[in-house]
DNA sequence: CTGAAAGCGCTAACAT
DNA sequence: ATGTTAGCGCTTTCAG
């Protein structure tokens, strides 16, 4: 009755729909629930990125969810391509009609299997792999990683060295694919290039910037690392070694969180739309739910933000 | 049966047991939440505030829920004050058994006594007021902001300046009651010190510190801000004055965010448990969500962090 | 167009 | 100690 049904008359309908707003009656969505099998809950999904990348993902998924009946549960979980079927367990047992998947569960295809088998459907932020699967938003990260490198090589650096991400994520290695197109089109050689692992943490690129430092022969001008957290390890590292940003050593990061912007001097690195991102994927899944067809991947426009953390090599 | 029941025989519990995991069979939360009326839901509740804290806060909630069969679901209110109806309303629409107040939500009375009406119970993180009612995880703001004037007077600052936080939030009065004592016990005048209001965002902190440098008279030498990102934002800007820190200018801040480490350079600044808060202020609602009678309210230690944004005054 | 009845999957109360 | 039954609040189906 409440539920807007075609064939009943507008003055019953009106005076229904007061006596229920007088009596501040809300339906029970359990037996709701029940009967339609559905929990209006939709799960989002990652593995500890950093807090700002959290933060608008979940801002992104609520705000296309703000006028829906459909409530937002958080699943952080530990290690998801360590243990894909416990991930999958994990999911199940939230009892969701839908799941927003972050990086790296994204591209975990064993975890979309069991999601397709069991029915749940899936919106899927930033995958690299298997596009047409879900409701994807997608991002260039080759594109924009081989904008960062031309970026430095066009300011004239010709020794450099990257600060790798997490390789269970697989927009790392897109990332470097990017970077390495960029360094076959100068025809900068292995030689001049160095590349240190790290997985996405601020001490994992205080780390890999102290074993570049401690390496024999000339000092790489600039580094490029795979996310902002990592490069603002690098650049503290860097400081306390008496080099100065970017006159001694020009840094890049990757992402445009917060800090970013709050360090000094600025980072420059590629602005990736996580909010949009997010909404776009909550609207595909939502699609999904109502028995649309799946919509088409989105692909999101990524930015090269140019900042103070770069310049031309000294000398 | 599934349900560890008393009188049953330890064989056919195993049996039973067994077989339920062999058809991968999961009882459905949905009809169980309509016979029991529990959701099995609890609500966090927060109004924009900073990323990092918002990621404790959920970490600390979640920590608490990993073993239980509670779910948490997000619910961030733009103006929890300004509409306290609405608040309300928005909480009771989600169906929930119990709800996480953040601040400034926690210190909001009209909320509570409906939430009482209503049968909802709630955790309430850092209140101010009446911390007999809910769950409370308490910080004595108060005395850690003293703690922080009392570390720039003993470096020896006389001339200060204080970047208020939104004074929606309660805590922003106690900090400045702490930072009044202080001043009080040490004789600082009302001509030596300036207060200047922010809403706990970087942008106001930067604009902040904008009118505190274009004021007549001689400058200050020290900026107490009531949270890390007003600290920041302060700090570019007076950066940007060609100002140095600390040896120009000493600045504090409040919360140990993220920000406050990554820095350069680090941040002096009060470390609060938001982690640990989350969690305890989630015990106890667990607790009362299970029939006991209201936890004692938990106070929690904070903790002055001396770092490099604060010196002697030159001269 | 409107009322009555069945039943979603489970738990609680009750009868063996 | 175990099996049976009613019914949670809603939607859907089927008669009126």
């Amino acid at each position: 009755m409440l539920n807007d049904e075609p064939f009943v008359k507008d003055a019953l309908r009106e005076k229904v729909k007061a006596v229920a707003k007088a009596l501040n009656y809300q339906p029970n969505i359990t037996a709701k629930g029940l009967i339609t099998r559905r929990s209006f809950m939709i799960g989002l999904t990652y593995e500890r990125p950093s807090p700002s990348y959290v933060v608008e993902l979940q801002r992104g998924v609520l705000e296309r969810l703000a006028d829906e009946r459909y409530r937002m549960i958080i699943l952080p979980f530990r290690d998801v391509c360590a243990r894909p079927d416990d991930f999958f367990e994990f999911l199940r047992s939230a009892a969701l009609d839908g799941v927003v998947l972050a990086p790296p569960g994204s591209d975990e295809l064993a975890v979309l299997d069991r999601l397709d088998a069991a029915g749940i459907h899936y919106g899927r932020i930033a995958p690299q792999l298997e596009p047409g699967r879900g409701a994807c938003s997608l991002l260039d990260d080759t594109a924009a990683a081989r904008e960062v490198a031309e970026h430095l090589l066009a300011l004239g650096h010709r020794r450099l060295a990257v600060i790798l991400g997490d390789p269970t994520h697989r927009a790392s290695a897109a990332r470097s694919e990017g970077y390495a197109r960029a360094f076959a089109a100068h025809d900068i050689g292995e030689d001049a290039l160095c590349f240190e692992p790290g997985d996405f943490t601020f001490a994992s690129g205080e780390a890999a910037m102290r074993r570049i430092l401690s390496r024999p022969g000339p000092r790489p001008t600039a580094i490029l690392a795979q996310n902002d957290d990592m490069a603002v390890g690098a650049m503290t590292v860097a400081r306390e070694a008496g080099l100065s940003i970017p006159g001694d050593l020009s840094v890049t990061g990757f992402d445009d969180s917060d800090i970013a912007r709050l360090i000094m001097p600025k980072l420059t690195t590629v602005r990736q739309p996580v909010f949009d991102m997010a909404m776009t994927a909550t609207d595909g899944l939502l699609k999904l739910l109502s028995g649309e067809p799946a919509p088409p991947p989105v692909l999101h426009a990524h930015e090269l933000l140019v900042r103070q953390s770069t310049a031309a090599p000294a000398g």
